[in-house]
DNA sequence: CCATAAAGATACATAATAGGCATCGATATG
DNA sequence: CATATCGATGCCTATTATGTATCTTTATGG
């Protein structure tokens, strides 16, 4: 019996499904499957019966979950006895996310930061790297995370990349070209360039045509905010092309779709960007672990989302 | 934090030193050096002091040995409780020993056993295999432990090696040859000779003069009985050859002393037997685990210490 | 009624780590 | 001052936790 099997039959209890767990703690199902079969094997009965879709706690399950709970959270208590009497954790982390990158992975993190540190205050700032690459030196903001286009231009960044991001074509619903499965059936359309970081958004956006060797696209209206693009989008027959996270974040609602090309349209990587020069404080770096786990994590959902949808 | 960083922490807090708490978990003193330096690397405070004879728990080590007391006794009502539920090990198993083995093995083994099992009865025969072959397989015993001289010549018999055995040279205190550190100046004494197995004593007792090249030592008094044997050397000038083990458990108290020779003499290997054709029930399952634990323990220890003796 | 999606199981490969072995330097104690 | 005892370190191996790829089964929606 180790830790992990702990949480992992209380991690299957909660979500329902081994692959839902597996989901929720970012390893894979048949690591989890082996898990709890491992544990089931040690006790000499089923912790869970398996259904079609899902699996329900036996009794014995349930006696289990039980104790188990109790465990993790006298686990918990160590932790957090020990930080506290230390004054760890006390105190703020100041993080600098983009847009993309925040709907991607802030609901995971902010849930497993405030559980964990609840004395600890967040300062959050929506952006991209440059404006804010001022206030990392200056040690305002602890860290970056969101696309890095070129690399870091002075040593003491320290970059590590998350995963490998793309980008999604939006169109409002019943668009005529709502169907099309190649870029080039969109050629003919007036786009809207969203335009964040000064120097690259051009030439990156028609980038992407090039590769596909079609001409530049024409761009009828250029707009620096996210929620404008998407009220554009959703008003008009303007097609844009923005990271495939906001399809989680929908704000115009029903009123917008994703056209589903068959070639996929890559976007910058997310990385974490801090100074190497300083370590961050233990707060900041509780943050940044849970930052790249749950980066990591959202990486690899994507990398198979996008497998999937390329070989189907 | 892993499960055996909590069970190292809690053995440690309470042996007083690494070392001893090494010794209790048969795990190896460097193994647990690192696993404590591991846990106090993740908390990031010492969870002990350091002195040359041993360590001593700081504040917050004894904040953390509450929690994770509660936490190894949850785990261990995990086990208990299931197993109650299931009716497993309430019930009885049945072994036998050799003296030998039950000297080296027994205190150990009874702790854990009780302690583990509260439900459980224990019936124990002390003797060689020969004599109670016969009740392995009706079943009448669950498994034996001790020295095996041949090789099994059933199939249906499994054996384990648990760990190679030495015997010692035993005499009274105050004995004229009690500094010999030679076999050979101990040829002109005389000797009793234990005699269990009806089969191979005498062969394997005069071989281990021909080892070294001497004659058959001169045999005054066979013994059956291992106590007899003892009193009978500590009340004349005779010596005999035992286990180790007897070491440990002097009946005859302060009045017995062992020849500490340079050489090294062998005992047949104690080794878990029990029938390969039926499973044991769960109860004489654990048990047997138990012993293989302790025998395996025992044996390197055991190992050691000739070692040291060979070349210091 | 069939196609599909979603679930759990299996087989194989790899990366992380617990543990063992040999050895060292430090420190009380006889 | 010698020695036994203790904790620390470097290196290696066996175990195991996890990932990748693939399969079978079973509800479910058109």
């Amino acid at each position: 019996m180790k830790l992990n099997n702990i949480r992992d039959v209380l991690a299957v209890a909660k979500a329902g499904s081994i692959r839902a767990a597996s989901r929720e703690l970012g390893i894979t199902q048949p690591s989890m499957t082996r898990s709890i079969r491992d544990t089931e094997n040690e006790l000499g009965l089923p912790l869970f019966t398996r259904h079609a879709h899902g699996v329900t706690l036996t009794d014995m399950g349930r006696l289990f979950v039980r104790r188990a709970t109790a465990i993790q959270s006298e686990l918990q208590h160590i932790f957090e006895e020990i930080d506290q009497s230390q004054g760890r954790y006390i105190g703020e982390v100041s993080v600098a996310m983009s847009a993309a990158a925040s709907i991607a992975l802030m609901p995971t993190i902010l849930n497993d930061f405030q559980k964990r540190y609840p004395q600890a205050t967040l300062k959050f700032t929506e952006g991209l790297f440059h404006p804010i690459e001022a206030d990392i030196f200056s040690g305002e903001i602890d860290f970056f995370v969101g696309p890095l286009f070129e690399k870091a231009n002075t040593t003491s960044l320290l970059v590590e990349k998350l995963f490998d991001n793309m980008r999604i074509v939006i169109a409002r619903k019943g668009h005529p070209l709502a169907g099309a499965t190649k870029l080039e059936e969109l050629s003919g359309a007036h786009w809207i360039r969203p335009s964040f970081s000064h120097l690259h958004d051009a030439a990156d956006f028609d980038a992407m045509f090039e590769r596909a060797g079609l001409p530049s696209p024409e761009i009828i209206l250029q707009s620096r905010s996210a929620m404008m693009t998407l009220l554009a989008v959703a008003n008009s027959n303007l097609l844009t092309i923005l990271p495939i996270q906001w399809l989680d974040f929908m704000p115009a609602g029903e009123q917008i779709v994703s056209i589903n090309l068959n070639e996929t349209l890559p976007a910058a990587p997310v990385c974490i960007v801090h100074r190497g020069d300083l370590p961050l404080t233990p707060l900041a770096e509780r943050f940044c672990d849970l930052t790249r786990k749950a980066g990591l994590n959202y990486g690899r959902r994507l990398a198979k989302h996008k497998q999937e949808n390329e070989t189907g």
